[in-house]
RNA sequence: GGGCGUGUAGCUCAAUUGGCAGAGCAGUGGCCUUUUAAGCCAUUGGUUGGGGGUUCGAUUCCCUCCACGCUCACCA
């Protein structure tokens, strides 16, 4: 038989030499002697053979007195020389079980701008990423088992909108035109609910011109869907079997273990009002409170802080954050006000609320949903209205996409759509608590 | 951007009140025909993140810059 790998581990004497050679499938033991090989091939394994290298080797099966299970080899062959030495991590299996590890490449700074050296070395890494796969593979899986067509839609676009981010920028040479990076894809996706298509997804990569943290990358994963003749009641019920479906795909067990925390995603999850969570939490009913400086003066007293200059809505939301991390199992916030949802259509009887939920697991923020806005007057009202509360010169004022509205106005059917962050779903399947952690090459800042 | 912390050999880490910068692994040379954290002998390897200051003397104290981590702000 033949055998290729690289190898982890080696352990030269005089006349016998024993590697363990390992690639996608695992590792195996390889066992050379000079009498079977010869004294020039052993000679060059001598001189030239060294951690990290590749080799293939071609031998028979046999066990070693040991018991290992390895390959006597009589033929071997090195295939890719490393000029530089991987870092080394030894480990040993204790009597009861447990594996002790001895170094590691453990630098969090070094396995992040290395990324090639730590999944080398680390196969824990490796399989984070396996995992992450899985759980992207699932999310398509189950949307297409619904019924739902994939699409792409365009990364550079000349108006940016969907959502209060700022964008990347850039230009086009020929076409003389600046562009940006999309922060979101609702507006291109709900166009095609528009075309006549009752439900899409789009898996793909939005970009943010915003701070970077242990939940934030400039670049990041989203998964957006959005279904015809639906509401955000159906997109709560589609989104709790969708995420309790990856956990079965990825764990087998809709139980998950995250940061010390063992979490249920099999539905039905909790569902409470935003006001309710937050008078629970904070004692404070904003609806008691309906103006900024009213609302200011109740956090104050709850001692909680907020920026005087705060719009109300923000500081609804600066409220919110008090409540977020204490979300730990899976619970589904509803009713926004209306003032910070702009793509949301209004709760029946209500001019405050809005239909749209958000999604949080483990403490974070995992998905945002409305039931859409298909009202193009209404919409149109809304992108004014938002113009107005930001600055001109403001980045994250949503610039009035005169296209998206000419499509509403041909008739939008009612709809609802979910935005759910993969990166932050695979956190949770992965019990990370960085998003770099999963993802493969996070930014970082140029080295000088 | 603010606060706190970290930065020493390729990797993982030491270094007493400010007193010659070290270990294990990896590497190099040697011994060893069943090793598996192999072992034994020898050995290379450092602008202690960069720059400046205090001091007879700085990894150690001070200033500054850089990177990373945590955290706050920001992120509908």
């Amino acid at each position: 038989m033949t055998v290729g790998g690289r190898i982890v581990r080696q352990n030269l004497k005089g006349k016998v030499y024993f590697a363990h050679i390992e690639d996608g499938t695992g590792r195996l033991q390889l066992f050379v002697r000079i009498d079977n090989v010869g004294e020039q091939t052993y000679e060059m394994i001598r001189r030239q053979i060294d951690l990290g290298d590749f080799v293939q080797a071609g031998g028979t099966m046999m066990r070693t007195r040991r018991g290992e299970v390895s390959v006597m080899v009589d033929e071997f062959v090195l295939l890719a020389k490393a000029l530089s030495p991987l870092p080394v991590i030894k480990e040993r299996v204790l009597e009861d079980g447990t594996l002790e590890r001895y170094g590691a490449f453990s630098d969090v700074e070094e396995r992040y701008r290395q990324r090639y050296a730590d999944l080398a070395v680390n196969p824990d890494v490796r399989e984070v990423f396996r995992k992450r796969a899985r759980v992207v593979r699932a999310l398509r899986d189950f949307l297409d088992a619904e019924g739902y067509l994939e699409v792409e839609t365009p990364i550079l676009q000349p108006i940016y909108g969907g959502a209060a981010a700022r964008p990347f920028v850039t230009h086009h040479n020929q076409l003389h035109q600046d562009l940006y990076l999309r922060i979101s894809f609702e507006l291109y996706l709900k166009r095609l609910l528009v075309g006549m298509y009752d439900a899409v997804y789009e898996i793909g990569r939005d970009f943010r011109n915003e701070g970077v943290s242990f939940k934030h990358n400039p670049e990041f994963t989203q998964l957006e869907f959005y279904e015809a003749y639906t509401d955000y009641h159906g997109m709560m019920d589609i989104t709790e079997r969708m995420i309790a479906y990856v956990a079965e795909q990825v764990h087998g067990s809709t139980q998950i273990s995250y940061q010390g925390h063992t979490i249920e995603l099999a539905p039905p999850w909790r569902r409470v009002t935003l006001r309710e969570v937050i008078r629970e939490h904070t004692g404070i009913d904003y609806m008691q409170h309906r103006d900024a400086p009213s609302l200011l003066q109740a956090m104050q007293a709850a001692g909680i802080q907020a920026a005087p200059k705060d719009t109300w809505g923000k500081l609804v939301d600066t409220l919110l954050g008090e409540v977020e991390p204490t979300l730990i199992q899976p619970t589904f916030i509803l009713d926004y006000p209306r003032d910070i949802s702009p793509f949301a259509k209004m709760v029946p009887g209500d001019d405050f609320h809005v239909e749209r939920f958000e999604l949080f697991i483990g403490g974070m923020e995992l998905g945002n949903a409305f039931t859409e806005l298909n009202d193009p007057l209404d919409q149109e009202a809304r992108f004014l209205e938002l113009q107005k509360l930001y600055r001109a010169d403001d980045e994250e004022a949503n610039p009035l996409d005169e296209d998206y509205l000419r499509a509403m106005r041909y008739g939008m059917p009612p709809c609802g759509g979910c935005g759910v962050g993969v990166d932050r779903l695979t956190m949770l399947m992965t019990d990370k608590s960085s998003i770099r952690e999963v993802l493969l090459f996070p930014h970082l800042r140029e080295r000088r």
